[in-house]
DNA sequence: ATTATGTGTCGTATGTTTGCGACATTAGTC
DNA sequence: GACTAATGTCGCAAACATACGACACATAAT
């Protein structure tokens, strides 16, 4: 039960990581942002088919994750992809995988 | 509500993958599995600080995903990486993320 | 100062995941 | 056949995630 002392460090963020890329509508909302690197904010409801709230509260998590940033501008905020964030992602998902893809399957 | 619908299906695969390992026990099994490539079975519960049930559900997940395989051997079951699906799933990721690399930034 | 607009946060309902003990199953051993 | 060992499956409880409406908060326009 005790979380903090179960696992690995490196392999519990990566979990968590791999939490917050793990529902459609967050990976939707990446893609958007890729799409149209013009950053915009939550009309992002239009573009998916939730409640402005929800995708509200996906963001959050995916800004909580470092995986993109707002920025308040007027009335509107931008957001945008975190690109940083993102390559840290990488990092950690590659080292796990190119450790899993070294070991010799034998099966 | 009607999950199907919603989101593009490449979207909902990288997303049901992301969740298969968005669990640090999930990953610590995959992390043993490539260690001892003898492909030990479930005494691996010995090593991850869980039940055995506990582990057994996520060998299950795991294999449902194709991220391992598992071999009746006598009384034992010799489980292993499904390199196969790990490629499969490799693949995936990439293509979302080189989509995300490629976009510009700009707030 | 009132109103409209773009947002975020709270509370709540409903669904999903996690973890486990108790039971079932199957393969060898005596 | 009865016994043990290595597993898997069921059913429950507790924790967590998802979705949303109602409300609160700011900024800008009138």
């Amino acid at each position: 039960m005790n979380k903090g002392e179960k696992f690995d460090d490196s392999l519990q963020e990566l979990a968590r990581l791999s939490k917050v890329i793990s529902h459609p509508a967050r990976l939707a909302i990446l893609e958007y942002l890729a799409k149209t690197r013009t950053c915009i904010s939550g009309d992002i409801s239009d573009y998916i088919p939730l409640s402005r709230t929800t995708v509200s509260q996906h963001l959050r998590e995916l800004r909580e994750a470092k995986l993109i940033k707002g920025e308040i501008d007027g009335l509107k905020i931008s957001y945008c992809l975190n690109s940083k964030g993102i390559k840290r992602f990488n990092k950690m998902y590659k080292s796990f995988f190119s450790m899993l893809n070294k070991a010799e399957v034998s099966c």
